[in-house]
DNA sequence: AATGCACTCAACCGCACATCT
DNA sequence: CAGATGTGCGGTTGAGTGCAT
C-alpha cells in the first residue's frame, strides 16, 4: 500500500542543529510537559524541522538524562556481554544502560568494540572465535548457550515459584507486584533469549541431542511440563501479563528444555567458556582442549572480575523491596539482568552437572524465597 | 602550510510495528 | 478490516576533526 513520508522535507531545515533550535525545541517540551506528538512538534515549536528530526534530536542529545563523555570499561564489558545476548538490537542495549543512547552504543560499537574485537580475532556478531568455527559443531557451547542455560534455570524458578504461589494464595497479586523474573521474561532481554533458544537449536544441533535423551533431560523436561500444566489453570498473575505468561509457559516446549541444558553438561561436552579480563577488555585468545573435545573461548583474569556465586543474589533482588514492592519495571528488569550478567562466567556448567536430578526438585542453591518480594 | 587519510559521531533514511480512524 | 498515521529502531551517511605525510 505504500507509505506516505513521515514529514515533507521540502523547506524543512536538515544537519546540524543550532544552539537556537535546541533552545527551542527545550523550551516547547519543557512548557507543555512533554513532546506531544512529534510531527505536530515541529509547527508549535517554531522550528523548520521535520518531527523526526526532532524526536532524534531530543532522544539522542537533549534529554536531560542523557550521561555524556566516554564510556566506562564496566559499560563497555556491559554493552559487550549484552551484545553477545541481544545482537544489533541498541535500543534494548541502550536500555539497560542509564543515561546511553542506542545510537551512542551503536557509534562506540562500529567504531571501538566491534574493531577490538576482530582483532582479537573474535567474530564480533557471534562472539565466537574466528577461526572456531569448525568447532562449533563437536562444541556446541558458547556464551550464549551459558546464558540460554542461565535463563532456563531462571525461568524453571519462576515457573516453579508462580506454581507455589498459585497454591498459597487464592487471590490474584496485585498488577504492581515485583515479578522479577517473569517480567524479565517478558521483557526484550528475555525475548532475545526464547528466540536465542530457537535459533541456536536449529544452527547448532548438539550431540546430547541427537542421543536419546539421557535421564537428566528428561527430569528438568518433567518440571516445565508439570509446572506449566499447573501454570495453566492458576490465576496468580493479573492482567495482561497473565495470559501472556501462561502462553508462554504453555509454548515452552520442554524438549527444548532438555535439550539446551543437556548440550551444556559439562560432563557430556567438557568445556569453558568467555572469561572477560575487565581490566582492559582484552579478550584472551582462543584456546582448543582437544583433550575433551571441548574448548576455551576466552580466559580471564578472574582476580578482576567479581562473579557472584551461582545461586541469586538475594541483596540484589532485595534491594528497594523492603520499603516497597512497587519496584518498576526497569529496576526489577536490571536487577534480574544483573543476575544474567553474574553468571559464573569462569566456572563450567558444574551447576547443572551437580544433582540435575535434585535441582529438578529442589532447585538447590536457587533459594526460592530469594524470588519473592516480601508481602 | 597544504593535502590526504582515518576516525568519530550527529543526523538522516527507510523499514517495521503499533495504534488510530 | 483496511488504510492512514505515529513512533521506534537499525543501518548508513557525511561533516567535522585530528594526525601523518
Amino acid at each position: 500500500m505504500g507509505r506516505s513520508p513521515c514529514c515533507d522535507n521540502r523547506g524543512l531545515k536538515r544537519g546540524p542543529w543550532s544552539a537556537e533550535e535546541d533552545e527551542a525545541l527545550l523550551n516547547y517540551i519543557n512548557k507543555n510537559n512533554g513532546h506531544g506528538s512529534w510531527r505536530s512538534l515541529p509547527k508549535l515549536a517554531g522550528l523548520l524541522r521535520c518531527g523526526k528530526s526532532c524526536r532524534l534530536r531530543w532522544t539522542n542529545y537533549l534529554r536531560p538524562d542523557i550521561k555524556r563523555g566516554p564510556f566506562t570499561k564496566d559499560e563497555e564489558k556491559l554493552i559487550i556481554q549484552l551484545h553477545g545476548i541481544l545482537g544489533n538490537r541498541w535500543a534494548a542495549i541502550a536500555s539497560q544502560l542509564p543515561g546511553r543512547t542506542d545510537n551512542e552504543i551503536k557509534n562506540l560499537w562500529n567504531t571501538h568494540l566491534k574493531k577490538r574485537l576482530l582483532l582479537m580475532g573474535i567474530d564480533p556478531q557471534t562472539h565466537k572465535p574466528v577461526d572456531s568455527n569448525c568447532l562449533t559443531s563437536t562444541a556446541p557451547a558458547s556464551l550464549a548457550t551459558r546464558h540460554m542455560a542461565q535463563w532456563e534455570s531462571a525461568r524453571l524458578e519462576a515457573e516453579a515459584r508462580l506454581s507455589r504461589e498459585s497454591s498459597l494464595f487464592s487471590q490474584p497479586l496485585e498488577k504492581s507486584e515485583p515479578d522479577y523474573f517473569l517480567r524479565l521474561w517478558n521483557s526484550e532481554v528475555g525475548e532475545a533469549f526464547r528466540n536465542l533458544t530457537t535459533v541456536d537449536k536449529s544452527a547448532c544441533p548438539s550431540p546430547m541431542s541427537q542421543a536419546s535423551s539421557s535421564t537428566k533431560c528428561g527430569s528438568v523436561s518433567a518440571v516445565t511440563t508439570e509446572v506449566g500444566n499447573t501454570l495453566t489453570g492458576s490465576s496468580t498473575m493479573a492482567g495482561d501479563q497473565n495470559e501472556d505468561m501462561e502462553d508462554k509457559i504453555c509454548q515452552t516446549n520442554t524438549e527444548d528444555v532438555g535439550h539446551n541444558i543437556c548440550q551444556t553438561n559439562t560432563e557430556d561436552v567438557g568445556y569453558k567458556i568467555c572469561q572477560i579480563n575487565t581490566e582492559d577488555l582484552e579478550y584472551k585468545s582462543c584456546q582448543t582442549n582437544t583433550e575433551d573435545m571441548g574448548y576455551k573461548i576466552f580466559q580471564s583474569n578472574t582476580e578482576d572480575v567479581e562473579y557472584k556465586p551461582w545461586q541469586l543474589n538475594t541483596e540484589d533482588v532485595m534491594a528497594g523491596s523492603d520499603s516497597s514492592c512497587s519496584n518498576d519495571l526497569e529496576d526489577s528488569s536490571d536487577t534480574a539482568l544483573q543476575l544474567l550478567l553474574n553468571f559464573p562466567i569462569n566456572n563450567d556448567m558444574s551447576f547443572l552437572e551437580d544433582n540435575v536430578d535434585d535441582y529438578a526438585t529442589t532447585p538447590a542453591r536457587w533459594t526460592p524465597n530469594s524470588f519473592i518480594c516480601p508481602l
